[in-house]
DNA sequence: CTGTTAGCGCCTTCAC
DNA sequence: GTGAAGGCGCTAACAG
């Protein structure tokens, strides 16, 4: 591998000068220039990064740490981040945090100490206090999914409430005047203010909340199915279900059609997230869509603005769902 | 950020003796050791990765290149090659190719630049040629499903054409005697070897391949809804349809309800790479599994074994698909 | 416009 | 066991 002391050589200037033309920095003599890249080109020559980085104190590579690597959530954010950051020759690193605290904070600090240039945070574990604090230390970190008080201009948010909302009403609209919800942990923020979205709906079409309706899952396809089945059970009569994502709704379905009920005719259900395969179940799953890709395109352009000063694009920062009706719902 | 400089200083020793004990290397006498670990606590120092490397050659990072970083298969992958290097202590950095020869390309030399330690491979542009002179190089590299001669114990591959063939026997089994196919892009080999598969089956049951059963899609659930609209319209009967992967899948299963038909009573279907969602649907869509999980797993200790010499675990490098019935296939 | 000179923070012989 | 010294390849003032 060719240093620039070889190319600087072969091109008879000074190390100086091949590092003004790498960086297209200073102004260089055309001719001078010419001179270095054809020395460049000789060698074969490629910049080590490493090198620069420790030079310059800038590594060229930004941490992206969320949840998961898998799931149908994740992948296409990291898909959106990963697109534009490289087309800003920037290059990201990958950790998966699992959702707990632990491993998020770990994760955190090896990102840190790799010297990234900026942090994008898809964390749930960690306190508000605790990434508040850490927006204060010297590199920029930019909130996925959170809002955090004191660094809302850091955070891209989605308003889940809303969400919660829109969904429950989508149904209500259709004449339901009885509906279940299934819902995540209970102790994720995101769950918890979609409860409150729907109960908000619910209130504003005068209709009560039954406890009795309410079931926590855990945002997987299993307890949808357990869920529903409780649900079923209870002998509380409802004709729609909300359901806080759309594994759970897949699995809604299925313990729906063990019942003998027809979706949506017997039971309308309504998914959260829409993802890839919402449009094949059958019949194609109601949801919310959130955005994710934009979410993520917008936590990369944050970067770029705040680590690198290119603040070249719009930066949405407030995310507001809608809601995406299809066959799975009816009216009553 | 602290520095091993002030480090050394607090502690009273050289540089050369902190580096030691931060690098577990050489002998250091207990006592000067624990001094030593005392001046770090008390700095909160951490080393620089990135003088680390540029000192001693190595980056503890390592290349992933994958066509994309979304979508129901790769993310698994990931997800596990991530996990096993950063138990490791090593990093990653992910890039998409796009299956785009210029994009692969690309990906492939930023990587490089990048000093990544070593690379793990999954690109479908890439000539073999191009591969087997790359891994020549001084850079260790591990390719993902795929099969290079001359470099076969760098290739986590999987045996595609027994992928193709028992997804079709296994229909065959059920006493099929006519089934169409939804194939991805014949220039891909996967789906090439998938088909050539397929047709051995047929050929081992005493059937003749019929070209008009045959549909080249794209691998998205759109050309499996239109594969199968052809299908169904070329009059020519047949019982089943074997798909070269679930998103096809899942756009057969559409048309086919379509068209008035029951799965598996009128139309069984097979799928391929059983995704999560192939559970999602309904009814269940059987399919071949690929131990995706594994593969990747695979790849990542190879790593470990080939760029920084850990050959303490088993690595399994032939994968061999095996097929999951679940209730979209039936009996004729 | 271009060259000189210090480092960036750490690893790694080589002596002691 | 431990220290001294010389890089790793490049950037960034500062001169000229």
């Amino acid at each position: 591998m060719a240093t620039i002391y070889e190319v600087s050589k072969l091109a008879g200037v000074s190390l100086a000068t091949v590092s003004r033309v790498i960086n297209n920095i200073d102004k260089v003599k055309p001719a001078t220039r010419q001179k270095v890249l054809r020395a460049m080109e000789d060698l074969n020559y490629t910049p080590n990064s490493i090198a620069q980085s420790l030079a310059s104190r800038r590594s060229n590579s930004i941490g992206v740490l969320i949840p998961e690597l898998h799931g149908p959530f994740f992948g296409i954010m990291l898909s959106h981040i990963e697109s534009e950051l490289r087309d800003a020759g920037k290059h990201v690193m990958i950790m998966a945090g699992h959702s707990d605290e632990a491993k998020e904070k770990e994760s955190l600090e090896l990102l840190l100490s790799r010297n990234c240039d900026a942090l994008i945070l898809h964390v749930y574990s960690l306190t508000d206090e605790y990434l508040l604090n850490l927006s204060k230390g010297s590199v920029p970190i930019v909130l996925l999914n959170r809002l955090v008080a004191g660094m809302e201009d850091r955070c891209i948010s989605l308003d889940n409430e809303h969400g919660g909302y829109i969904a429950t009403k989508s149904l209500l609209e259709l004449g339901h005047k009885s509906l279940a919800y299934i819902s995540g942990p209970h102790w994720k923020v995101d769950s918890f203010k979609r409860i409150r979205g729907h109960k908000r709906a619910l209130a504003e079409f005068g209709l009560e909340f039954d406890q009795r309706l309410m079931f926590e899952g855990t945002f997987e396809e299993e307890s949808g199915k357990l869920g529903m089945e409780q649900l079923l059970q209870s002998g509380i009569p409802f004709t729609g279900v909300v359901c806080a994502n759309d594994e759970m709704a897949a699995g809604a379905y299925n313990t729906t059609r063990k019942h003998g009920l027809k979706i949506p005719d017997d039971m309308s259900i309504i998914g959260y997230d829409d993802v890839a395969f919402a449009r094949y179940l059958y019949p194609k799953l109601s949801s919310v869509t959130c955005h994710i890709d934009q979410m993520g395109l917008m936590a990369a352009r944050s970067v770029l603005k705040y680590a690198y000063e290119k603040d070249n694009a719009a930066i949405q920062k407030a995310f507001k769902p809608s809601v995406m009706l299809r066959a799975s719902v009816d009216k009553v």
